[in-house]
DNA sequence: AATAACTTTCAATTATTTTTGAAAGTTTAA
DNA sequence: TTAAACTTTCAAAAATAATTGAAAGTTATT
């Protein structure tokens, strides 16, 4: 396979994969593209090499950045703006394990815990729906508390033997 | 708040919680209202309860019946169907982890492989993503097989220590 | 073997999400 | 301060995904 080609099916694959977790297309699809570029991007050339408007270009950037995962560079001498991905794996992870969590398990939590406070009549379906949001409440919870947990012991001794161990 | 009112919030937030994980809305909220339903549930009851159609809720209880954490359930003496949902909560976590990998990580690996075997021309461009494809392969599949060694290690006592460790 | 009770399928419709592109906005340089 | 170079915004259009509902398909009952 040739450069351009394998570059193409791995940001096309990236793009569709990204659509089944829920995420746009083409913010996967730009993603990718950064990854995969040793040199700062301009928007003119995401659009060019993606084929996508620049209204598209410009919000997907946004979108990336706010996610905090898709930095803007400056080139020297250069008036428009290029852009970067952050290309360390585990930092990406970590970045993108944070932000759900605060935008949707923290979010989801909450709701748990609320609805598993409902007022305990003596009918076993509320009974049972209350043991259930409980029991979920809790294992999202230690869910999301064990993600962090793993995202910091990345850098200890202690977490580098798990982590070997683990996989 | 009352029952009615803390289960339909419950099922309204768990089918806009799907919606951002890339599930549609209909099927997380059936699987939401089978999980606190305490009795099986027939398909009449679900069109009534989310207000939906005979042909959505075929297809979503279908699609549930796929992933494996949804089962037709039979009440001695009735003719129709009921279902239920897989309601240990490790166990659903292993199901939908091993059908994740199965039908993307898997896949998106393949093309990893694939695009990483990129011929290497001497450009500096086809060198850096050669080494960023390979990364992510790597990368991916460690996360793969943890997942793996996550769901096997909770019925040992290593694992269950383990995981005592990591919350 | 006919009918009743129920489920599945799928073409057409409806709803949702994404994309476009041109106008408005911003920043830099002369 | 003006103009050129570039970016953002957002209403309208296009693309995609979900939903409906009635016909076709199944299975149990008489």
């Amino acid at each position: 396979m040739q450069f351009e080609e394998a570059k193409n099916k791995f940001v096309q694959t990236w793009g569709a994969l990204g659509s089944q977790w829920g995420i746009n297309k083409t913010m996967a699809q730009i993603h990718a593209l950064l990854m995969v570029s040793k040199e700062p991007v301009s928007m003119e050339d995401i659009m060019q090499e993606l084929q996508i408007s620049r209204g598209n270009a410009s919000m997907n950037l946004r979108g990336l950045m706010d996610w905090g995962i898709v930095y803007k560079a400056n080139k020297p001498g250069e008036r428009r703006e290029f852009f970067v991905a952050e290309k360390d794996l585990d930092e990406l992870a970590t970045k993108i394990a944070k932000e759900r969590s605060k935008r949707e398990i923290k979010p989801a939590l909450k709701v748990l815990k609320e609805v598993s406070a409902v007022d305990a009549d003596n009918s076993e379906e509320a009974q049972h729906f209350i043991a259930q949001t409980k029991k979920l409440y809790d294992f999202v919870s230690s869910a999301d508390e064990m993600i962090d947990k793993v995202t910091e012991y990345k850098d200890n001794w202690l977490g580098k033997l798990m982590m070997k161990i683990l996989r």
